[in-house]
DNA sequence: AATAGACGCAACCGCAGGTGC
DNA sequence: GGCACCTGCGGTTGCGTCTAT
């Protein structure tokens, strides 16, 4: 950690009191000035924070401190076995961004899970990777799929095939298909799959009775990427990987939640972003990016096409209106809150202690 | 008990993107 | 368009604490 008492002699052109900016740990008075402003007042511009607050900071500093650690709404102490979960699942899918991990993780900083990442995470996965002797399959990352059948195979392999009811595909309403199969993106996102696995074991993975490869389960706490409070009380979401004949993309559960990830047999691929958790269907168009990291991880596990997956369009189906019309905001969702319905949820192959 | 090394984590740094003038 | 400034992000640093010897 910083010296508590190191005044900075840079200055910031913005700065008060004659451009000595203190650094490092920050002092319990400092903390309560902050606290103090930032309940009073509520967030501006963080260089008048630093300014109106009577602290000797620079605006960026004072952003980080009450980020990282005077926000009410922070979580503390060590992170559950759920989280943990759940951060190696969103790792395997967004890689190292942080932000978008803590997103999804209510009460969670990015420095924090960050934190956790490289000193928990990373040692436990180099430890279990170097210690197992991976198989020449799960080690190539760049498989060659040669037909449907095969390329079922070999897209669910490492995975825990387990039946399971049909789909409610009468809710399925969106479809979202993917623009970069490129072979880098592939051996990256195959790469992440090896990750997971050395790490965490077998995907959970369903097929329903189509015999589609239907689910893949990240985090027992089954999360996906969308707010909660579309339905805050059955909050058991998962993310699909679904193999199907048709055009099917995106799927809506009996309760409305939306459930997964969806990439049928024609290579459609859908994967929520987090922060489509908005309110118009331009700042979901915005989002593309997030989209198209996720999308593009997903490549890597499930590409049965000959390895070719059809860019088409967003195309509108049934509800997708009223999914951008929805009244969403990030906010509070209590992880425990999240956790009560688990167990009952029809995909779940695990148990929540 | 003393010491060294490993570990955890708060905080800094540099950069990129956005915005306003 | 150029510039200054602000914000946010990911990478990195370095100090306090823990643990093994």
């Amino acid at each position: 950690m910083r010296k508590p008492e190191q005044i900075s002699s840079a200055g910031e052109k913005n700065s008060n009191n004659n451009n000595k900016l203190r650094k490092g740990l920050w002092s319990p008075e400092e903390d309560d000035k902050l606290m103090n402003y930032m309940l009073n007042n509520g967030q501006g511009c963080w260089s008048d924070v630093a300014r109106n607050a009577g602290l000797q900071r620079c605006g960026k500093s004072c952003r980080l401190r009450w980020i990282n650690y005077l926000r009410p709404d922070l979580k503390r102490g060590a992170f559950s076995p759920q989280e943990e979960e759940l951060i190696i699942h969103l790792h395997s899918l967004l890689g190292n961004r942080w932000s978008q991990i803590a997103a999804r993780l209510p009460g969670r900083t990015d420095n924090e899970i960050k934190n956790f990442w490289n000193s928990t995470v990373k040692k436990r996965l180099k430890n279990m990777t170097s210690s197992s002797t991976p198989s020449p399959n799960t080690s190539d990352s760049s498989f060659e799929l040669k037909d449907n059948s095969s390329n079922m195979q070999e897209a669910t392999r490492g995975l825990n095939i387990i039946p399971c009811r049909q789909l409610e595909t009468n809710a399925i309403f969106s479809t979202y298909n993917l623009h970069d199969s490129s072979p880098t993106s592939i051996q990256s996102n195959t790469a992440a799959l090896n990750n997971h696995m050395n790490l965490r074991g077998p995907l959970p993975a369903m097929f329903d009775h189509h015999g589609a490869l239907n689910n893949i389960m990240f985090g027992p706490n089954g999360y996906n990427n969308l707010n909660p409070n579309i339905n805050p009380s059955s909050s058991c979401m998962s993310q699909e990987i679904g193999v199907h004949g048709g055009d099917h993309g995106l799927f809506f559960g009996e309760s409305g939640v939306f459930s997964g990830v969806n990439i049928s047999a024609e290579a459609e691929i859908f994967v929520p972003p987090l922060e489509s958790i908005s309110t118009t269907e331009e700042s979901y168009k915005t989002d593309q990016n997030s989209y198209n990291n996720i999308v593009n991880n997903i490549t890597g596990i499930v590409n049965c096409n000959n390895n070719m997956i059809k860019a088409e369009n967003l195309q509108g189906h049934h509800g997708v209106e009223n999914f951008f019309q929805t009244e969403l905001t990030a906010g509070e969702w209590d992880l425990d809150d999240l956790m009560k319905d688990v167990s009952s949820f029809p995909f779940l192959d695990f148990q929540i202690e």
